[in-house]
Formats: C-alpha cells, structure tokens, sequence
DNA sequence: AGGCGACTAGAAAGAACGTTCTAGCGATCA
DNA sequence: TGATCGCTAGAACGTTCTTTCTAGTCGCCT
C-alpha cells in the first residue's frame, strides 16, 4: 500500500479539512478513508483530532511551499502566476468544485475553536508569502514591496479559490490571476 | 427586545456562521444566543439548520450589499476601497479575531455539504460582484473590465479576511486594499 | 365566551461525534 | 521459547447533534 498509516491518515484529513473544513472532519471518515481500523488513529495520533488537522496542515503546507518555491525559482513569472492559480482550478474541477485548499479551509472554520490549527494555517501562510516574497526580492523589489505584493497574491489566491468553488467555475481563478500579473509588471517596472 | 424571533435568530445564526461555519454552527447555541426556547427554532425554521443558514446568509449578504453600494455610489475610489476593508479590519478586531465573514465561511466549510447553502453564498459573492462592477461601469470601464476588477477586488477581500483573521492582524487587510487601489488607478487610466 | 393560530417550552429519539479502553496479532530481540 | 513492542481491531462511553413531538400559554377574532 501507498506510505505508511500515518502519511495516509494526513492525506486523507487534508482531503478532509479541504472539502469540510475542520468541524467537518470527521474520524471515522478518516478511519475510513484511510483503511485503517477506528482505534488506530489515536495510535498514530494520540493529541486526536487537533492532532491530525494540525499535522495534515503542515504537511501540506510545507508540500505546497516546495511547489512554490521551485515554480518562482526563476522569479515571479506571469507564467509562474498563471500556474499557480491554474492548478487549484484544475484540483477543484476535478473534484467537482469540492476541494478547495486545505488550509484556507480550517483556517476559517477552525481558527476559533482550536488555537493549535488557527496557528498552523498561520504558519503556513507565512511561510507561503516568504517565499514569494523572496522571490520578488531577487528580481529587484524592496523587502516591504515584495512582502505587501507577496501578501496580496496570496489572500487573492485564496480569495479567488473561494469564489471559484462556490461559482463551479475557474474564471474567477483565470481573472483574479490576470489582475495579478499586472499588479506584478507595474510593481517590476517601478 | 430588539427585532422578532426570526430576525434574531438570523442575527445569532450569522455570527456563528461568521466564527465556527456551517458545520461548526449549533442549534443549541442559536436558541441561546437568540434566548429562545430550543424548540421555536424549528417553529420560525422549518427547513432546521440549513434554511437558518441560508436565511442568515441571504439577509447578511442583502445588508452588505446595499452597504456597499452605498459606499460606492460616487465610483469606485480609493476611500471606498480602504472603507470596504477597513469595516472588516474592525469587526474582526473587535471580535477578538474570531468573527469572519458570514458568507466566506460558510462558503468553503458548508459548500460541499449543502447545495443550497453554496448556491446561496454564491448569489450573495455574485450581488457584490455586481454591485461593484456597476459602479465602475458608471465610472467608464467597459463592462468585462469592469467584471474582472470587481471579482479580483472581492476575492482579495475574502483572502485578506482569511489572512487577518489567521494572523490576528490587520496588516493583510491594509496591504492589500492598497494594492486594489493601484489596481483601480491603473484601470481608470487606460 | 369560545376557539384558533402563533408562539413558547422542553422532552424524546436516534444518530454521530471524539475519546478511552481492552484484547489480540505478528515480528523482533534476549 | 518467552517477552516486548508496534500496531490492528473495535467495543464502550458519554456527549452533542439535528429532528420531531407533545403540552402549554398568550393574544386575537368572531
């Protein structure tokens, strides 16, 4: 079978938090999902719940930092912008326009009832907006513009996605990237 | 006391929705909140918890709506911009950082879930949308212009909410007001 | 006065939740 | 061989959830 019991209960929570947020989440879907009996979980994951969402928000988060880090390697990039945002369209068609990010997701639901997965989504998105940051940095942007630039690229990111879901389409994605790009051309041209 | 039953357990509704989510809002917490007896709920709401939900959803986004088309009946100006996200900055200091966006929330944890709660954040997103591109078609942009910008500057909004709220701070919310005002010059100017 | 509809009030039901517990299996190591 | 450890397996528990149901109360209309 595909990774151990512990990456496959983090892969199916992040599946989980990102289609249901993290009220939605549940550990028998979980058990399920994964092939595991019910009484492994707490096993793998003796903190529970908060346990599992924390754990399957960093995972993925440090997953999507590596993507994102190596997409803007070459700098920020309309093409790389385009990209971005073009894969969350594809993974929310594909799922029928259920599942969105997994920590946008919790990071709204879950922030106040857990501190633990308010922080993690947290962490996430700093270090999401560092990277792009650092990115921008190399093509010449001062820290405070590339940080603010960063910032805005990522709220729309995350923006974009919500609408995209609930619309059932990936135009809001395709436009909000567009607006991006150019945000970007007059921040480089400066 | 202030309003009927049903316009405070909307009231009440629309909180929860705003902090925990569709899946994370209770009942029992609504008939609280709401001092009403548990079962007048199902009295004023017969459809239960998913016609509350759609209820609270539909009335906040009406009210947010003919706010926000106050707010830009001169044109889309930097003022109005910086209002729009400073009103969010505010609630959700106030809040302790706990009170979202009643429609955002439940739009990516309650979506997948129920169609008519999706259905109905999207008529809301939709509204707002519309309401913003009609103030900058007064303002000269053709109208796909117009359509683009105006979805760009609500997907930044919802974000930035998302990333305020996760980092207790308003700075997201400030940056990236900014960058949708620099955003508007340059659509104004072309 | 009598009846009716709106609303209050909360118990009951049945399912699902997260957590804890005990029992058992299989491999590794003394 | 016997003991130990990692993990499987799922029952049990108490809580919470949504929905439904039955009474009771109040005011209004005829």
């Amino acid at each position: 079978m595909s990774g151990g019991s512990k990456e496959r209960i983090e892969r199916v929570a992040a599946d989980l938090l990102a289609r249901d947020g993290y009220n939605g989440m549940g550990l028998k879907a979980i058990s399920d999902g994964a092939s595991l009996p019910y009484g492994s979980i707490y096993h793998h994951f003796p903190s529970g719940k908060e346990g599992i969402a924390v754990a399957a928000i960093t995972s993925m988060g440090s997953h999507t930092g590596a993507l994102l880090a190596e997409l803007t390697a070459d700098g920020v990039t309309d093409a790389a912008i385009h990209a971005m945002f073009g894969f969350m369209g594809e993974r929310l068609q594909r799922s029928g326009w259920t599942k969105g990010c997994t920590v946008g997701t919790p990071a709204l639901d879950g922030a106040a009832g857990s501190e633990p997965v308010r922080d993690s989504c947290d962490a996430v998105f700093s270090s999401l907006v560092d990277t792009l940051a650092q990115a921008l940095e190399r093509q010449g942007l001062a820290r405070a513009d590339a940080d603010d630039l960063a910032t805005t690229i990522i709220a729309a990111y995350e923006g974009a996605t919500m609408l995209a879901r609930t619309r059932r389409s990936r135009a809001p994605l395709d436009t909000t990237a567009a607006a991006m790009c150019r945000l970007l051309r007059d921040a480089l041209a400066s």
